[in-house]
DNA sequence: TTGTTAGCGTGTCATATGACACATTTTTTT
DNA sequence: AAAAAAATGTGTCATATGACACGCTAACAA
């Protein structure tokens, strides 16, 4: 699966690939189980495979704010702590069982510094990474909150289906009232 | 001015750096001038030196929405369009008189092959600018318009005085009478 | 099985915000 | 210097939203 996700960045010869797994390890973690608590420093690149993982901070009155929902297939890592070596004020809890690959930072160092090939390899991921970022965050600018529902709907339902409307409603910046407003209008037209 | 930006992501040999630097040209634009358009493929990283970019999209209902304002002593591109070859849907013009450094996308491939130093030396400043990307946008998420106003601020204080209030309101994802309203009630109290 | 908790649906109400309109000031152009 | 255009300040008003409250159901633990 991960082998799949990696060949979607291009060529890279099968021994340099096999690398590059073999520094992977495989985890897995039940639904309420803590990821990362605050002053962690995050040490790890990880790769779902298998469930939702939640997000979250409190903003200075204590509400808790969803900054992400991991979905499957895809590469996370708390970036500014993990580039910068610092710790997160941040926490991610398992919303369902989740199953992980896990990258060391270690490994990663060691892994950009293998060969050229494997490095550009890796930058190629990051850019991309940085990339898709920018684009949800342009398009959370401009979307209302029910354009981002309609957004999530269409580009990942089974998310919606599995993850707790709080969580969606905090997601998309809103409350878990309004939320419901416009699930009703939608249903009603 | 450049050579101090890149001096702060760590070292590099004097002989590189003369290299990183002789692949920059200047350039300069005047007030109100346009430099990117729609359907441009953005082939440069700017630097900016002096003055202020505006950065914006429209909304489906032909709302103008501003998605950066890009200030002086930073490097800013489109980043999907600059990565990816793509073309942009946005605009980019300058606000006042803009003087920069640019780097085509053709010198920034070949700076990356040039050594593993340069390399790694530029994808350490990718990283950089994804990580701030992230904190940004994990920000906008946790606080309320006017707690974003006032960082503005605190860490941007002469971009509140050189740009339009009513792009800044823009920028922090209200109305300008909204903003107009915060900014009463601050100097009221 | 039963008790407890977490999540969901829905109503009321106060309020912050956006839309609109218009006066005033500043900037730009002729 | 005068005229035009752009940006800003301010008031009114309708409304979408958040806060609160409460009942209901589903999930979970004892």
């Amino acid at each position: 699966m991960l082998y799949d996700y990696f060949k979607g960045f291009g060529e890279l010869p099968d021994n340099e690939m096999d690398y590059l797994l073999s520094h992977c390890t495989l985890n897995e973690i039940r639904k309420g189980d803590v990821l990362i608590t605050p002053h962690h420093h995050v040490d790890s690149i990880y790769f779902l495979e298998k469930g939702y993982l939640h997000y979250y901070t409190y903003t200075d009155l204590g509400e808790r704010v969803t900054l992400k929902v991991v979905s499957p297939n895809v590469c996370w890592t708390v970036m500014e702590s993990f580039m910068n070596q610092i710790p997160t004020e941040n926490e991610c809890i398992a919303l369902t069982d989740v199953r992980f690959c896990e990258f060391k930072r270690k490994d990663y160092l060691a892994i950009k510094e293998k060969s050229k090939s494997l490095s550009n390899f890796i930058s190629r991921i990051v850019e991309q990474v940085l990339s898709l970022k920018v684009i949800e965050a342009n398009n959370k600018s401009k979307m209302t909150v029910e354009e981002r529902y309609l957004h999530l709907l269409q580009t990942n339902p089974e998310m919606i289906r599995e993850v707790p409307v709080s969580i969606i409603a905090s997601l998309i910046g809103t409350s878990r009232e309004t939320l419901h407003r416009i699930r009703r209008r939608l249903t009603a037209a």
